[in-house]
DNA sequence: CGAGACTTTGATCCACGTCAAAAGGCGTGG
DNA sequence: CCACGCCTTTTGACGTGGATCAAAGTCTCG
């Protein structure tokens, strides 16, 4: 019955046993999806609702020239598309990553759940980290200079990494080209290689391949200004 | 009983008249504030929810170098801070960009509303549409170029404004000097002010004080390729 | 072993920032 | 009603961070 929804949903706040119950059922083996392969696009609107249940997704937008901005990182328990059962039509698309395993819930379902007020809360609060993530990531690329946005965003996803295990100590894989890194920063692929030297000329990251080690993380969070807050993963950070 | 927030949250959906006037005995007369006030700080817990009755307000970050950026603009209608029903701190400011009329709800009230299905329902998607715009303001700041970014958030503020009804045909008052508008898209305002003088030598923008007149508006939106879908504003735009 | 995808490096260009100063508003007080 | 001071806008000259273009190097996997 544990799973990897519950687990995150509890970050928040404990839940109910027929809570958990009735989200434990949700949770299907899920299907294989291969890495780069869109599994939502704009101004659909599925019946389903998608969860990752593990691997690595994104949501992105783009423009009518090509070019893509990347507006989120999907982990493992991060919902595709919880919208759908609010808003008719996506306003982004969503892409797979690394490949995935993604399962696909009724909407009818997501009804049922919605119906339990603890359940919802938590839904919302799923909301508001991922808005205050977005407001973060529109400060890292609206003022923040080149190496220190790229810092920041490394900083970001180890924290999230590390919340959902993926992550131990200093040390990480991230399914990511430079392309992708700077469609989410808003560089050329170029420059998002001469700010990782940069870091690991600094003594911050070394990658090889799509893994990294950040030794030396205190003194990269020091270097970008990194304050986990807008991440509300402390359960301090939250009212009963 | 009718006011500014019940006429926000229907456009969602219509809410039960018991609903209606929970929402309609919240809105007392509200306060006065000044222009470029802060309403509240990041890392505070407050007690009460505000609202913005009438005039401009902004969230925003702020960098240890002094470098601000505008995430957001709140308009009459607007909550401030809905989110400290769930999470404890705030992870941004916000502030008065004109004078303001504000409301203090305290957080007993907010509860209240929110054990009732339709508002909370309500609540989550004006949650969803400040997500949404968040996700767009990325993409323009990403990867517009610095005239199109201009015209783009130039749009966008016509027809928010227009909902709330601030804005006639293509006239409307934008109380924002060119510093702001830069601290929102990302430029000094220097260039603000040579965007602006591309838009108007293109025949799309006036201005003189804060009064904008957008003549040619469907040129405007052709040129920065502006599709308001991302306001979820069409009543069609969502389900029951 | 070869092909395609990704990374790295170098040279050059340009959009936007920086710095500085002039020119308008606009409210206040004389 | 004018004069002063402050804030905002405008303009110009110049500097620079990151884009662009191009080519070489590396990795991966069939």
């Amino acid at each position: 019955m544990e799973n990897v929804l519950i687990r995150k949903l509890e970050r928040f706040a404990p839940l109910p046993i027929e809570d958990k119950r009735l989200l434990g059922d949700v949770l299907t083996s899920g299907r294989m999806v291969a890495a780069r392969m869109d599994l939502i696009r704009e101004g659909e609107a599925s019946k389903d609702v998608r969860l990752i249940l593990d691997g690595f997704a994104c949501r992105y937008k783009l423009l009518n020239n090509g070019k893509r901005q990347i507006v989120a990182y999907l982990l493992p328990g991060d919902f595709c598309d919880l919208h759908i059962a609010i808003l008719k039509a996506m306003d982004h698309n969503i892409g797979t990553l690394s490949p995935c395993t993604v399962v696909d819930i009724p909407r009818g379902r997501i009804l049922e759940m919605i119906e339990r007020a603890a359940i919802m809360r938590a839904f919302w609060w799923v909301n508001l980290v991922d808005e205050a993530i977005l407001r973060e990531w529109l400060l890292n690329v609206g003022q923040r200079t080149a190496a220190k946005r790229t810092a920041h965003l490394l900083c970001e996803l180890i924290v999230r990494l590390e919340a959902v295990d993926l992550a131990h100590g200093e040390t990480f894989k991230l399914p990511l080209t430079q392309a992708e890194i700077g469609d989410t920063l808003g560089f050329t692929f170029v420059h998002v290689n001469r700010c990782l030297q940069q870091l690991r000329d600094m003594g911050f990251v070394t990658r090889t391949g799509f893994n990294i080690v950040a030794s030396r993380l205190p003194g990269m969070i020091k270097f970008c200004g990194f304050d986990p807050n807008y991440l509300h993963l402390e359960s301090s950070s939250h009212v009963g």
